[in-house]
DNA sequence: CTCTAATCGAGACGGTACGTCGCGTCTTACG
DNA sequence: CGTAAGACGCGACGTACCGTCTCGATTAGAG
């Protein structure tokens, strides 16, 4: 049969199979953009993904295992681009390039945002920016610094979910102008005298 | 003509809270203090409660419409008291009454906020707070209403949260100046050039 | 205390209302022709009977209780009818006094035979004509009273059935000489010789 | 024939009896000896057997369902052996067959026929045996076919059952005898005649 | 005719079993 | 070997019905 030629062809992507990997990655995307997570079952991703249903636990321990890999990789993107937010170098410039990079791939951060998996994505950014900023001290402000990050990354992600649930969006320009007002400018005022 | 005044007494539309709900309230909130929400069962609830494992269904279809009801009664105070802020006749002095009142009640929020109900709580949050936005259309604002709402109104959640989870927390004093630092300055601000 | 003087009242006081008894048989009957015993719910009986739910628990424990009180009475009244027969008198006019009676009420009976209570009704019956022979012992037979009993019982009631369940039912008369045949004298027969 | 060349046999045709099922099959029987089918819960067939719970409904939609598999495979044996009757070659040799199986496993009989399966294996033998009807028609007789079986399989199952309920049962020849008078004679006799 | 007490309707409730669903483990055959 | 296929143990879910209970409303008999 043709399958024994195909065999013949079958080269090995799978050795330490990142095609697995990939794979299930992509089915859980394209499943969170039409329904929450835990509306999401193991059998269904494995479906999309074409995998066998035991396969999927023997690279990850867990249905959020898999999400958070996902949500790690794609936030530490997000994050290194982002940083210079933190070191208030340019912050305006930051958030440009942040809201940039979301528009470009609008597709993937409205279902991370918006599709039941927000909590995850938060969770696994705060891990990320926390360790930033254990690294980057600045103590010199009048907020605690956990609550400052705590506080621009969840607003940041509200309003990136917001922005991508429209249906008429505003530019990027404009969101990037939005979050620095919101999200950024409050924490580096210096005075916290009268507005 | 008994008829009449009888079954306007009578009907259970007043059906209110035979104990059962109030017991399963209270159930659930003492366990949200230990465990995440997911992690409860509607078993352990009903037996923290006192009441039948089926008994529960017939109060609520879900473990999630208990803690609906949980949060938008819970919501509900706050949100009048909360009120003034949207009207912006005095917000320092409603974030100070919104932080008297959750620190008042901080072993409730603590659980509400900390607990894994979070979710429930912004989205019934949110669901009041757009409810009250419609009354009070505010349209000459720099940010669409909405988006203002949804900033502001889980920005609050997130530092509320924050607060009850320190080990030493700042006094309420103190927190309802950051509230109004970042949650309602930024909104307000008229001006949106530079700083 | 007052519970002697009470007690005193308290004499007739189940014997309040037959109506409620008539019509739950009645509901309990026309729901059996719809419908296996085990799928018709004390609800449904209360309901059709237009009497309140907890009324059916004053009168009967249980729903096989009102059952066993329908099969009693009404085996009752089959049992005196063909009582000859185990006198052996006439067999042959027993069997048609039967098989008229049933054909008379034979909504009943289809009901009662067909419908899913029919174990009941065999037990009733059985219970019933066990007695009776108790009482007149027939030791010459060739097989064990009891069996007797039950043999010519059980078929005797799997006829019925059969016939009750026939689109084109024979005619009493007829089945008066099935039933005689089958279930009579076999047991009568007294030479157990060849044939 | 094809089944020889294939695994194809092996597929999921066979899905048969992977030891779940027999151990189901055989957890019924014994429970069947000790109490009620109704009485029976599915957790306690499923304890017995060693077997998860959710792997019951994995095999068999209802607890019914398991009872008229083992039924029907049960009454099979039964049937071929006691199909001759049918046949009018020799009945009595039949019947004493039929006896002598039984009594070899009156165990297992016992169980099944005064357990409360017993209208469910009445259930499944009428099947059968009208099944067996449809093909060896033998239009000649003084009573419609049907009714023949069904007279006959219910009260063969009657007398079996009241055989192995009896504390000092008579032989397997006697009861043969008394089967034979009972149930096969008074079908087969020719003469509608006096007695 | 009124007062009192029993009865009835309505239905909430505790409880038991059901049948379903999804997880994560494990086995088996295959390429 | 690793993978596809899928059976299995487990445990929570939500449903259905039972039999008990409480609560007013109705009604009948005693005064």
């Amino acid at each position: 049969m043709n399958q024994s030629i195909a065999k013949g062809v079958r080269n090995r992507a799978a050795r330490g199979a990142p095609r697995t990997q990939t794979a299930l990655r992509g089915a859980l995307l394209a499943l969170l953009e039409e329904q929450s997570l835990e509306r999401i079952t193991v059998r269904e991703i494995t479906a999309r993904a074409g995998v066998g249903y035991a396969t999927f636990f023997r690279r990850y321990p867990d249905k959020d295992a898999l999400l958070h890999d996902l949500a790690a990789s794609e936030i530490g993107n997000l994050l290194t681009m982002t940083l210079p937010i933190f070191h208030a170098t340019d912050t305006v410039a930051s958030t440009r390039v942040l809201c940039a990079y979301v528009w470009e791939h609008r597709a993937l951060w409205k279902a991370l945002l918006t599709g039941g998996a927000a909590a995850v994505l938060k969770d696994e950014y705060l891990r990320l920016a926390l360790n930033e900023l254990e690294r980057h001290r600045n103590p010199d402000s009048w907020l605690p610094g956990d609550l400052a990050v705590t506080f621009s990354v969840t607003s940041t992600l509200e309003i990136l979910a917001w922005w991508l649930k429209q249906g008429d969006p505003p530019s990027a320009q404009h969101m990037a102008e939005v979050l620095e007002r919101l999200t950024v400018r409050p924490i580096l005022a210096r005075d916290a005298g009268t507005r």
